[in-house]
DNA sequence: TTCAAATGTCACCGGCATGTAACCGGGGCG
DNA sequence: CGCCCCGGTTACATGCCGGTGACATTTGAA
């Protein structure tokens, strides 16, 4: 898991880097925005976390920047803890906001809500309905007597459909977070998991009663194909 | 867009709910745990804002018996500000973590980013008068029993009819809604739309009663047509 | 290195959404 | 009366999308 970390105050962004190493994350630093802005590009981390005092660029810049062409999530910092500077920021669009200064495993904390939320967290289990995805086993419970064992675009998948909680997620969506940006808009890989998947999950994988498809628009686990 | 408040302090309830509803949002109060999980499953709410501190069943054992169930978004509250409470309820599937006494505006603002994160945000559906289009579905629902599965032609059709509720809207400006500028004012196309849309739609597609035409001007959804 | 699982690629099919053409009937109008 | 514009209707063509099976390639563990 990628996390770009941006801010100015040199001694702050090396502590908090090597926290967030410390719980498995890899760091990519910056420290303006106009170098934050190309690193992301550049690396394309799965998540970014922004201080707002910056030189060159500020943070709600940065932010308005990185949102016009990703929907990567967002945690912004700072210093000041003014109500306008947390309304302006979540209504630009980063998904969560902290004050300094801020204890590491709070941040962590919020890291992986936020990246469980989107249906990326690698760790722990995602449940909906009577379905329980281990997502570290790469298994699925909850549907025969025994648990079944999946394959690793299998789980990232389903976890985005767990996430999305019986909504319909869009082709599109599903795509870049199954892929990322390598996808290239290749409908056929999305075709072929679907696919393998039914043939595990579904008792007639010819009449799929839980992974359903929404033509034209999407996928979605449906509640009401669960037995019983 | 429903959300669930729990608390058992009466007055911020109160106050809460206020400010919620002003903030255009649907309010379901409760009082405690077990209430609030039983208001849950009976009302099924777009998200769920959580006391932590409370009796019969505090708001860490409720986060956890709603997630059990679905992913609905939680934003969890507490007086105290303990490290311990923070990680805790995110640990469990809280999404967001307050700490009172909290500004109603930031609360919004955080309730607009966690809903935006999740998608619900979006024009995700358009309701006129007993009718819910649900746009990511393609479906219409408040006909008959079930919904009407929708193409993405007359979905972008129905939304501009929805959006001008119950007015007329110019073939002119249906075309370029619909079409783009693709659409080269070709009449054809759109005849044929709504063609299609009142053999669904309609009882007798003969005698239009919802999808009514205007001579010389254009098309409008009629509140008179529906039944009740 | 070897082998099996996981993933990617190709080709094809069937169905449906959409586009296109032709025709019908009414009403205004000369 | 005869013309034509309009909206509705029927019929058919076309192309895209989703599903499927077969096969190639990559990956990872033994």
């Amino acid at each position: 898991m990628k996390i770009l970390l941006v801010d100015d105050d040199h001694d702050l962004l090396a502590v908090t880097a090597f926290a967030l190493q410390q719980a498995g994350f890899m760091v990519i630093k910056a420290r303006d925005g106009a170098s934050a802005l190309d690193a992301f590009m550049r690396e394309e981390p799965d998540l970014a976390i922004l201080d707002i005092n910056m030189p060159q660029m500020n943070g709600f810049e940065l932010a308005k920047q990185i949102r016009q062409r990703s929907q990567t999530p967002l945690i912004m910092l700072t210093v000041r803890s003014e109500e306008e500077d947390v309304i302006r920021a979540l209504g630009l669009g980063a998904d969560d906001f902290l004050t300094k200064p801020f204890s590491p495993r709070i941040l962590i904390a919020r890291i992986r809500a936020l990246l469980r939320r989107v249906g990326m967290e690698t760790e722990g289990t995602i449940s909906f309905d009577g379905l329980t995805l281990k997502v570290e086993d790469l298994s699925l419970e909850g549907l025969g007597d025994q648990p079944i064992s999946l394959t690793p675009l299998e789980v990232r998948f389903l976890q985005l459909l767990f996430a999305h909680g019986g909504r319909t997620v869009s082709t599109e969506r599903i795509l870049s977070h199954v892929w990322g940006n390598r996808a290239g808009g290749n409908r056929q890989l999305l075709k072929q998991l679907v696919h393998r998947l039914r043939q595990k999950l579904e008792k007639d994988p010819t009449e799929p009663r839980l992974l359903k498809t929404v033509p034209h628009s999407g996928y979605l686990i449906d509640r009401d194909g669960l037995p019983g």
